[in-house]
DNA sequence: CTCGTAAGTTACTCATGCGTAACCTTACGC
DNA sequence: GCGTAAGGTTACGCATGAGTAACTTACGAG
């Protein structure tokens, strides 16, 4: 029996690729420690060896898979973000792309938020905390472009939660095929615009004062 | 040199939750695969053979944790939910139990969101379920208090959303201990209320039309 | 044609860590 | 005070899987 994935000998420059792919699928599935270097070379088409020659021990694997998929989430959302567009459609564009990529890529992104944890969480923490700025300095914009002044550190909280929201929606959107993402960004979209639209605004919400019971 | 969590020879009643505190710690740290029972029990001040005992099986340890937390995250949140109050009151008092639970126990939360995978993830989906149904529920009735009336299909997404939020503050608010939890609670209900509520009456958010720019 | 090198393999070593067998020892009920 | 069960231990068997050594085979440049 042939495996389905290679016609035998093929050139690094098209096998090492391969070999991501099998790793990424296999960690996503199984998580970094349950995941064996055999699967993902079976998986791959190829024999364990060729893996460590090719990628590297476990730890270089697990890394390279990290890179490339933060790398491509990243760009998705870098090439669709017009710092000319206003505010709320910058967020938009960026969101459908983010849902985009999530729906298309679905180990990439699990692998990236649910595996990467313990030695690994440094690699993708700086990257989100790279998004989680960018979001937040364009709130700031934002806010001055409604005339009203607003220190940093109010906004950083707030970007950390629309990240936030996306990144667990984003889950929710693995686990249900069948949804659109434009359908599930345009839903996010219209709470957290919609709330911090207000925010922005200088609309707040308040509990009932503590102690009077209504 | 004895260990400070025991004095020896101590009942099974508070040698238990012992091992389940040491266990949930260890899983927090490395995940399922990467804690030993070995550290398990050094941690509880014991060794390995008695968390056999008591406990059994790696797999039922880790059921254990998840049970213990569960039920506490939930317990946490239904005791202050009265379901008497505005949604918004509902909600605010849900979401600082919410804060309240994973402040005082980072590492259980951790376990419960994200160590629990492949085969563990059916027992935590269950409750994970009823919390989002609770949450939509709330919303529902939100909904039918403005005079509108709302699939509740629609009203699951946001329900995840929120809950994501609220993760990632918290993720947020563990590098940053000045920060009051009841503070981050409020910053989050204020963006998720405000957004909320307008789209409860039937505000919505819309992007430009994609063909025509401006 | 032929020879070097890149592609690929089988078959191992060795560490780690789960799970258990067989064995101590202290408290306390009678 | 003494026996028994509950609390506790050391030391091992055994499976799994990371990483490697030593070898084989196809492709293409000269």
């Amino acid at each position: 029996m042939l495996a389905s994935v290679s016609a035998r000998r093929l050139p690094r420059s098209v096998r090492e690729p391969q070999m991501l792919d099998a790793a990424v699928a296999e960690f996503a599935r199984l998580g970094f420690h349950a995941a064996s270097m055999d699967d993902i070379a079976a998986r791959a088409g190829v024999s364990k060896p060729m893996v460590y020659a090719y990628l590297g021990a476990k730890d270089d694997v697990f890394v390279a898979c990290l890179h490339r998929e933060g790398t491509r989430v990243m760009q998705a959302i870098v090439d669709v973000v017009d710092p000319a567009l206003a505010p709320d459609e910058q967020l938009w564009h960026g969101m459908r792309a983010f849902f985009g990529y999530v729906a298309a890529n679905r180990d990439g992104w699990s692998v990236l938020y649910r595996q990467a944890q313990g030695p690994f969480a440094d690699e993708v923490a700086t990257m989100r905390a790279r998004m989680i700025e960018v979001v937040a300095g364009m709130l700031a914009r934002a806010v001055e472009g409604r005339g009203r002044s607003s220190r940093t550190t109010d906004l950083t909280p707030l970007a950390f939660a629309l990240v936030g929201a996306s990144e667990s929606l984003a889950d929710w959107l693995a686990d249900h095929p069948d949804e659109k993402p434009e359908l599930v960004a345009g839903r996010l979209m219209n709470v957290v615009w919609l709330g911090a639209g207000q925010l922005l605004d200088g609309v707040t919400w308040r509990p009932l004062a503590p102690a009077g019971r209504r």
